[in-house]
DNA sequence: ATGAAAGCGCTAACAT
DNA sequence: ATGTTAGCGCTTTCAT
């Protein structure tokens, strides 16, 4: 079908059946040009401020902008105003799949649902090439984003050293870093962890652990010796296997695991998707879940609930943590003050893949 | 161990340590006096065209931005070109916890995967607000996206009409439009699972519908229906419930089915986290899943393969999906050629939320 | 080859 | 009260 347009200048219409030709956009100064105004008196009206303009004139902006389809080209008005209302969500890397990560689902969950109260879109970036991590920080520092949300940045990464000062940004997990960070308390997760393990009776406990780059990693590993360490329990170092969050590499290590000669009763997994690669080894191995051996994740991720045996985890807020970042991204952004970190607490979530020895 | 927990941030303290100031970032303009040259040639050597600018010049410029630590402004750059490098997505509604949703995130998947290729960005929008559509359709036309994807748009939706014409758009699940759109063949899916059922022997079978004022709601049960004309099985009025896509409504709808007097010995239920909440109404209501009730969902959401019983399901590519609607969309914005729609085949997994009768 | 200048559409300071 | 105009930082045409 095809819709004539009547509008403003310009409009070119080349129709071939699918051929679509984009209107020339009306602007304010043909708004003004029409009622035979200034620019700025449109602009006023339109905005409804801040300079006063009777209501009369204000009512005739209105309709002419109606009549002309006008719609405000907020790039213009950024360019002016250096605001665009949208807060930039950078991750870890431009990991392929992503958004299949329940921390990626989670945080952005809860970015998203304050975006919308605070009024703001969030532009998620994609291309970070760490071979050309200049141009990534051109990309972070191009205008399009008032504030940044950094995502579990990799420990190494040297692109917030580039953009202190530049625009304000928060961080979650990481709390290594000079900048306001937003996440779980690792350390007393990973005792409500081992400490519940040892509870039950456990003395021989393994460690499958996340993506060594990312801080999340290090802390629970680093926090999983000393929980070790507190219950006077030794740290087998052929029970700590190097995973990277994902189910795949919580499977990997697993079958490593499972296949030496001893192994451990538990095996705390740093994150839930690792938990349920090692549940899948342990189905191949023979080893019963939780009768020979017990696991635990981390993250409360939904399908750790859902699978069978229905993973005993430590359980962190995402959505609140991506809810907190957002809105102290913002708050940082208005006021230019860098707003304080948040530590969040962890629930122990007792299932069905732990078990007394 | 003490655990810092700073509350929302209503309250700022005014840390002097913490101020940041913003430094003037450096422009074109700088370049071009620090070096005595015009803005345009260095323009020309920092795009490296199209201009030739002699070799000598351009490492200057290059050393002198570098020095200056000069970042491109590309709202100003997209204020002359028009082109951002980012796509919009425009989720149904702002709905709240969108981001937990199956279907989103298999469709972002795919969409963020293939951006990172095409070298865009992912500008998600928030705020949907239907009495204010015509500031929502305002937003979408700011000039921050190049183009839209919009995610399964609400069947009484106006905003297409307003977007004809004004940017290139595509849209998912919905092929009542006059637009190009990727989806799966919702009739075939359905058939899929209705033969399914009819070959393992149910005759009584009944549906939970998902919201209706989605194309997907409304196709899927119009489809329903034909199947069962077509095996010449009645439609039990009774039988049929609304949904909402979401857990819940599955949950609510079962209640009021299981608590028939006479029930279905299967349903169909119009994606999975509906089936999920299906199976819980099942257990509250003492209904053996599948001995006593057979359950069969839509998607292949993650979920659906980890839960016990794992359901039995449609699935869709909701991946591949969000990778063609991407491409699509950039491809529109470039040649201003629509691109054809991509329907996608489903495919039926048998798992153990379905038995013979 | 390279510089000057005209915008892109808007906001807001400056004039009247 | 309202109009004029100078930018915001960039691209690109037009002049030289």
């Amino acid at each position: 079908m095809f819709i004539s347009y009547f509008g403003p200048l310009t409009s070119f219409s080349v129709n071939l059946a699918h051929t679509v030709s984009l209107q020339m956009a009306a602007t304010i100064k043909d708004i003004a040009k029409r009622l035979n105004i200034s620019v700025s008196t449109v602009s006023y009206a339109l905005n409804n401020g801040p300079r006063p303009v009777p209501e009369e004139i204000r009512e005739k902006v209105l309709a002419v902008a109606r009549e002309l389809n006008y719609r405000p080209n907020r790039i213009a008005r950024s360019l002016v105003t250096r605001r665009s209302h949208t807060i930039g969500v950078v991750p870890t890397e431009a990991s392929i799949n992503l958004a299949v990560t329940p921390y990626f689902q989670g945080l952005l969950n809860g970015i998203l649902n304050t975006a919308e109260i605070l009024e703001h879109d969030v532009l998620i970036y994609t291309r970070y090439d760490a071979e050309r991590a200049n141009e990534f920080v051109n990309t972070l520092l191009d205008g399009r984003a008032d504030g940044l949300i950094l995502l579990a940045p990799r420990i190494d990464s040297q692109a917030m050293e580039q953009l202190a000062g530049q625009i304000p940004f928060v961080v979650t997990s990481d709390e290594r870093r000079n900048a306001a960070h937003f996440g779980c308390d690792n350390s007393g997760g990973v005792r409500q962890a081992i400490d519940y393990l040892v509870q039950i009776g456990h003395r021989k406990i393994g460690h499958i652990a996340g993506d060594l780059r990312i801080s999340d990693g290090q802390d629970r590993l680093v926090a999983f010796r000393s929980a070790l360490a507190y219950h006077l329990l030794p740290a087998v170092e052929s029970w700590i296997l190097e995973g990277s969050f994902l189910c795949e590499g919580g499977y990997t290590a697993g079958m490593k695991l499972l296949k030496q000669p001893e192994r451990p009763t538990a095996v705390f997994c740093a994150n839930d998707d690792s938990a349920l690669g090692l549940v899948r080894a342990a189905w191949e191995c023979g080893v019963r879940v939780p009768q020979d051996l017990s696991i635990i994740g981390f993250d409360n991720s939904p399908i750790s609930s859902a699978v069978a045996p229905a993973i005993t985890t430590i359980g962190q807020p995402l959505d609140q943590i991506g809810a907190a970042a957002m809105s102290a991204v913002v708050q940082y952004v208005e006021t230019q003050q860098r707003p304080e970190s948040q530590t969040f607490h962890t629930e122990l979530l007792i299932r069905a893949s732990t078990a007394p020895i």
